[in-house]
RNA sequence: GGAGCCGGCCAGGCAGUCGCUCGCCGCAUGGCGGCGGGAGGAAAGUCCGGGCUCCGGCGGACAGGGUGCCAGGUAACGCCUGGGGGGCGCGAGCCCACGGAAAGUGCCACAGAAAACAGACCGCCGGCGCCGCUGUGCGGCGCAGGCAAGGGUGAAAAGGUGCGGUAAGAGCGCACCGCGCGGGUGGUAACACGCCGCGGCACGGUAAACCCCACCCGGAGCAAGACCAAAUAGGGGAGCAGGCGACGGGCGCGAGCCCGGCGCACCGGUGUCCGCCCGGGCUCCCGGGUAGGUCGCAAGAGGCCGCCGGCGACGGUGGUCCCAGAUGAAUGGCUGCCCCCGACAGAACCCGGCUUAUCGGCCGGCUCCAUUU
RNA sequence: UGGGGUGUAGCCAAGUGGUAAGGCAGCGGGUUUUGAUCCCGCCAUUCGCAGGUUCGAAUCCUGCCACCCCAG
C-alpha cells in the first residue's frame, strides 16, 4: 500500500476475468498512440493491463518497448489516478513514436482518465451508456 | 603506404536515482530489508538434426520421404573437417545438388535435308545420254550413282589438328592430342599416372523427368505430458458382438443344450501387411469441470583455463564456475558526463547446425602492388 | 509459441517443361434514332521476389517475402 513508485503485480490485471469486465463496460480515451479503454473497480486503487496486439505491432522490440513505456508512466501518475481498471491497446504509429511523444501522449491519457472519472462521480450516477 | 583474402572477438561506457523479476539470507510469515543474477549473435525464419514426453513393446516386408565424389568428426544432421575432381582469380584464396544415361522408359518445341540403329537441301565428284560453243576441251540440262570435306539451321549435327591418300572424299592410312576397354603401380578410398596392351572410335543431352544403386527415416508435439482439489473414475442412453474349432465333464431316447479351460478370430501407436510378446468386450451419444494451481522449467551433448592425441573437425583428461527463467508475460525509466553518437533486433521446453538481417570497431595470420634502407 | 495453406491483369481464375486459356470489369470501334443486347479489337502481367537445373521455367529445385487458417 506505500504509495512510493512501486509497481506490483497487485497493480496489475492478471485474469481474462479482470480484462473482459473492462471490455463490457468501457470508458474511452483515444489518440493516434493509445486507446485506453477503463472502468470503475472496488480496490480503492488503479490497475493497469497492456493489450499490444501483434497485428497494430508486428515487431517484437516495438512491442516490449511500448508496454515498458507505458508501465513506467503509469507508475509515475498513479498516485493521482481514481480506482479504475485500465486497458491499454497501442495504434500502429505507436511503433514508430519516439519516447517523448509517447509520454506526453500517456500524461493526456492519464489525466482525462481522472477527470472523467470524477465528472462521473460528482453526476452522481447519472446512468449513461 | 595502398589494394585484398582468411579466422576469431565486441555489440557504447561510467555515475546517481526510481522501478520489475528470480534465487539466497534475515526480520517473524506473505509485508519489508540486505546481497547476488537478469536477452542474442542472430534470441529471427522454422529449413534440417537430436534430446525430452505421449501414442503398449520388439522385429520384418512393401509403400512413402530424404541424402548423394571419398574418408573422417558427431547424440545426430541436409552440418563441420581433411582429401579428390571441376571452375574462377596474378596471388592469399574462393565457388560447385559432384552417384548411375553400355538396366529400361519418356522427352528434345521452332528452325533444319536430317535430332539418335543418322541423314543428303545447297554442294563436291567422275560416268552415261542429249544440246550449245572457236577444234581431243568447256558449259548447260537430264539419268543412275559415289561422298560426307564445305555452306546453311539449331542449345545440340556423331572426335580435333596436320600429312598422306583419292574421281571427289572419308580414321581410309599415319603422327600427336582426345576417347573407350583391359591390366599394372601409388593411395584406406574418391582418384591419379609423361606406365603397358588392345580398339580406329563404338557410346548426343536430360535423372532439380520416371527410374536404378547405396545409405538413412514410425507418428505427433511442452498448447507434449504428469500431478493436486468433490475430481477420473464412474452415471444415463443407443448400437454391434457375445462367434468358430477340437477336447473333457454334465443333462437328454435323440436333434441338441449347459459348464470348463485351451486354440483361432476380433480390438489396442504409423500408409498397408505379417510374425512374436503383452493387455483387453468394442464403438458412439448425452449431461456435469477446466483463461485454477503445481511440476515439466533450466546443471547442460554447459562455459572458461591447462595438458595429452590428431594436419584438422574433434576426442580424452585435470581444475574451476553456476551463467535469464517470465506466464495478461520481468530484464526498464529519468538525470549528468565522455566518445568514433550506438546497426539488426527481444528468450517462452532445451540443445547442434543452416539460412536471412546487421552501424561500426578490435585482434591475429596471409597475398599482391608500390616505396625506403 | 507450435502446426498447416495460398500467391497468375483491377476482380474471379485455368494452365504442372515449348507463344500464359477463359470470364467479369474497363477502354476504343461497329450495329441501333438513343440505350440495352450483340459483334470486333485492346490489356508491354520480369506469373510474389532472388538464385539455380534445362537449349528452354508460371511449371522442377533452393533461399527469402507477403497474406490467410487452425490449436489454450
Amino acid at each position: 500500500m506505500s504509495s512510493s513508485g512501486a509497481f506490483s503485480r497487485a497493480d496489475r490485471l492478471l485474469s481474462r476475468r479482470d480484462f473482459q469486465a473492462v471490455f463490457a463496460r468501457p470508458r474511452r480515451s483515444r489518440d493516434a498512440f493509445f486507446t485506453l479503454l477503463f472502468c470503475h473497480n472496488e480496490l480503492g486503487r488503479p490497475r493497469l493491463g497492456l493489450a499490444i496486439s501483434r497485428r497494430r505491432v508486428p515487431r517484437a522490440v516495438d512491442r516490449n518497448r511500448l508496454k515498458r513505456q507505458v508501465r513506467e508512466s503509469f507508475r509515475h501518475a498513479r498516485p493521482g489516478l481514481p480506482a479504475v481498471d485500465i486497458v491499454v491497446m497501442a495504434g500502429p504509429e505507436a511503433a514508430a513514436a519516439g519516447a517523448g511523444a509517447l509520454r506526453a501522449s500517456l500524461a493526456r491519457h492519464w489525466q482525462r482518465v481522472a477527470a472523467k472519472t470524477q465528472s462521473a462521480e460528482e453526476g452522481g450516477d447519472r446512468a449513461d451508456g
